[in-house]
DNA sequence: ACGCAGATTGAGTCG
DNA sequence: CAATCTGCGT
């Protein structure tokens, strides 16, 4: 270990150097200006990442301070520290290096005053965003059918990421929903800022404008990170490229690290384009690839490559190792989903048992997270340790978010989405009407709702109930806020716990989950001792933070011997000895909501790829002939990616109930199969929840449409979905 | 105002 | 299947 304001001598960077193939010593020694590296899965791509913040302190080329790292999770930023600090030492500390979001938050926090933003803004969630959304649309005397909230914000989402502000919206977005939605956005816009908050989105795009804005602040920051590192660029977007380019225009020691076959997150704005222009941006840069791949068996790199390169859109590449060969993929057909976990059950089981594999060798891959139940259940009762990621977040939880949106007034009485959300939890007899009084009284005055609930005594007309409650409400909030600084947060939150008797509140719900409930408010206490204790920043405000970006891979321990469930997203970047792919079936797997648009399904294809090559030695690729699914059993042939593979790479178990080709051409007819085709008026027709009935009308599709049906007299004429009524004619 | 039951409706991937 | 909504009784 060497003091690395002296660099390390040349002895010791020589011995860095050996370890690293020729690709990735190229990588590595790069010295100044742009550098891109398109590092295939496994190819080592964060040993190159790492050596070379190593190699640029060690060389004398940067200081800790002038590194800039960003990384796709605050967990992934904090491994690559220690794994510098193991080569350079403890100066390591200093890199800059986090996620786009919390990289964007630390520097807002303390320049954000430059552009209006306060100091202790609060971060506002999925959550916070639909309710405040939600408001907004009420506000606007919009319906929420035709405006649901969820749409909605996924195009506001869309304009930030791509830093439209509302006033130039309305001339990017045309048409009906979009101008609607663009005086939404004005008035949600308005309403973040009188919260005091921002949402994700907001926390790159007004970081952008800072440094648009704000040439001095810009240049301070240029100054800082000559040396900039983007890992995962493929998965970039607009916002966070700009955010990127303004700061490294002077210096131009930009490095990014990216393969565009693993770009999954083109729904939420990443352009796979970015990464592909980069040599144009950058007209001047060095390329590197690295495509040997240190993972997995060969069988395993083959069929992922025959999944991939069917891909049309993608830079030719072909990944490459001198692993072993390896047993073949296997595909494994189960009847059910309760199979499909039973048979995953019992081959762990049997792994374990008889091979004497760990626990933590194995993975369980799935597209989406309602698939994770099952396999929960079976590995509960079988008492097959597992480790969930992704579900619902930690603070996602009712009883989490309740306590910190008390946390969230004591650091800040006027957000109101915190405010709305505990003003009767637990019940102080304050229902809508009473709210009503109490916006009405706030309007009327000119005043935000805390300082109306502080002077609830001059409103008409409440209950007395209602009155003495929020007087108590506003009391204990003033209280917290005046001790804010003064207690640590574990004491805050206690004095919350206690005041409003929450524990108490969780026992009288009657819902049988009283118990977990309650062990997640430990769990939250243990957090909170753990901050206390060792936060650099022990702020409220650093808490709710660390709170609002903090994820569950954050704190996601390989070392706890269990078997690891997520979503094929969340396992980007991970490796597993033994990896089981499941619900590889058409729908589930392309997800049906892909399989009609073509750049869909290829981002769908190339998370079949991260998926497939996130294994070392074993691919289990798993799928159901018949699946319970939204309270439905729907029959679905497997995967097309599975049939992508060929037959020679696997080793087939298990029969399928039905051909690809058959599933194709029934497909194909429904959906051109107009439903005024098949329901003609007078037909006679049984719905599995209204009985017999006669067809009035038909609109849309059979896959998406509406029929009107007559009932007997005590049902009478409803308007029924094509997709989800399972109507049948008789 | 609030708890309950029954009906309805909608369900992807993330920081 | 679950989360949310609706209508009813207290």
């Amino acid at each position: 270990m060497c003091d690395i304001s002296n660099g390390m001598n040349e002895a010791e960077v020589k011995r860095l150097l050996d370890v690293l193939n020729e690709d990735q010593r190229e990588a590595v020694t790069h010295g100044e200006g742009p550098l891109l590296v398109f590092a295939g899965a496994g190819s080592g791509k964060t040993r190159a990442l790492t050596y070379r913040i190593a190699y640029l302190l060690a060389a004398g080329a940067a200081g800790p301070r002038n590194i800039l790292a960003v990384t796709f999770t605050n967990k992934a930023a904090n491994e690559m520290k220690e794994r510098i600090a193991l080569l350079v030492g403890s100066a390591s500390r200093e890199i800059w290096a986090g996620t786009f979001h919390s990289i964007c938050a630390r520097i807002l926090r303390i320049e954000g005053g430059a552009i209006g933003i306060e100091r202790d803004f609060v971060i506002f969630d999925d959550d916070d965003q639909i309710s405040l959304i939600r408001e907004c649309i009420d506000q606007l005397g919009l319906s929420e059918k035709t405006f649901q909230p969820r749409p909605v914000l996924s195009l506001i989402s869309h304009a930030k990421e791509r830093l439209v502000w509302p006033d130039e919206f309305p001339s990017k977005y045309r048409g009906d929903f979009e101008r609607t939605v663009g005086r939404v956005y004005e008035l949600y816009q308005k309403k973040l800022q009188l919260n005091k908050a921002l949402d994700f989105d907001d926390l790159i795009a007004f970081a952008v404008r800072l440094f648009e804005q704000r040439r001095d602040v810009l240049e301070k920051y240029q100054e800082r990170f000559r040396y900039i590192l983007v890992d995962e660029y493929q998965d970039i977007n607009h916002a966070q490229y700009m955010f990127v380019r303004l700061l490294a225009a002077k210096y131009r020691n930009i490095c990014v690290v990216g393969d565009d076959d693993q770009s999954i997150y083109g729904w939420r704005g990443a352009d796979v384009g970015i990464i592909l222009d980069f040599e144009h941006d950058y007209p001047d840069s060095k390329v590197v690839k690295l495509e040997r791949n240190y993972r997995s068996t060969k069988n395993i790199i083959q069929a992922a490559h025959n999944v991939i390169s069917r891909n049309r859109s993608r830079a030719e590449k072909q990944l490459w190792t001198e692993n072993e060969e390896g047993s073949l993929v296997s595909v494994h057909a189960t009847a059910n989903e309760q199979e499909e976990a039973s048979w995953i059950t019992r081959k762990i089981s049997e792994k374990v048992l008889a091979e004497g594999a760990k626990y933590s060798d194995f993975a369980v891959l799935y597209r989406m997270n309602a698939q994770s139940r099952v396999f929960e259940e079976y590995f509960l009762s079988a008492r097959i340790p597992h480790v969930l990621i992704g579900t619902l977040r930690f603070y996602e939880r009712k009883e989490i978010k309740d306590l910190t949106a008390y946390l969230r007034l004591t650091n800040n009485p006027m957000e109101e989405v915190s405010l709305r959300r505990i003003i009767n939890v637990p019940a102080r007899g304050v229902g809508p009407s009473t709210l009503a009084a109490i916006k009405d009284f706030a309007a009327e005055k000119g005043i935000n709702l805390m300082e109306a609930i502080r002077r609830v005594d001059e409103i008409e007309g409440l209950q007395q109930k209602a009155k003495s409650g929020l007087t108590a409400l506003a009391r204990l909030l003033e209280f917290l806020n005046s001790c804010r600084d003064k207690y640590p947060i574990t004491r805050l939150l206690g004095e919350i716990i206690e005041n409003i008797e929450y524990l108490r509140h969780l026992q009288e719900d009657k819902k049988g989950d009283a118990q977990s409930r309650v062990e997640n408010v430990r769990e939250l206490l243990s957090v909170t001792t753990v901050f206390d204790r060792d936060a650099d920043d022990k702020s409220l405000m650093a808490f709710l933070e660390q709170v609002a970006l903090m994820t569950d891979m954050d704190t996601y321990e390989v070392s706890r011997n269990a078997v690891t469930l997520m979503t094929l997203h969340s396992a980007k970047g991970l490796e597993f000895p033994i990896v089981f792919i499941v619900g590889m079936e058409e729908e589930m797997f392309p997800h049906s909501r892909s399989v009609r648009d073509n750049s869909r399904l290829e981002e769908e294809r190339r998370l079949c790829y991260v998926g497939m090559t996130r294994a070392q030695r074993e691919l289990h690729l798993v799928y159901a002939n018949q699946r319970l699914f939204m309270g439905t059993t729907s029959v679905r042939p497997r995967s097309r990616f599975i049939e992508d593979i060929p037959p020679y790479l696997i080793r087939q178990e298990g029969v399928s109930r039905i051909a690809p080709t058959e599933w194709r051409t029934t497909i194909e007819s429904r959906t051109r199969q107009s439903s005024a085709e098949v329901f003609r008026p007078g037909d006679k027709v049984v719905s599995r929840s209204f009985g017999k009935g006669i067809v009035i009308s038909a609109t849309g599709t059979v896959e998406d449409g509406e029929v009107t049906v007559a009932f007997k007299a005590d049902v009478g004429i409803k308007k029924l979905s094509t997709v989800y009524a399972k109507l049948e004619r008789v």
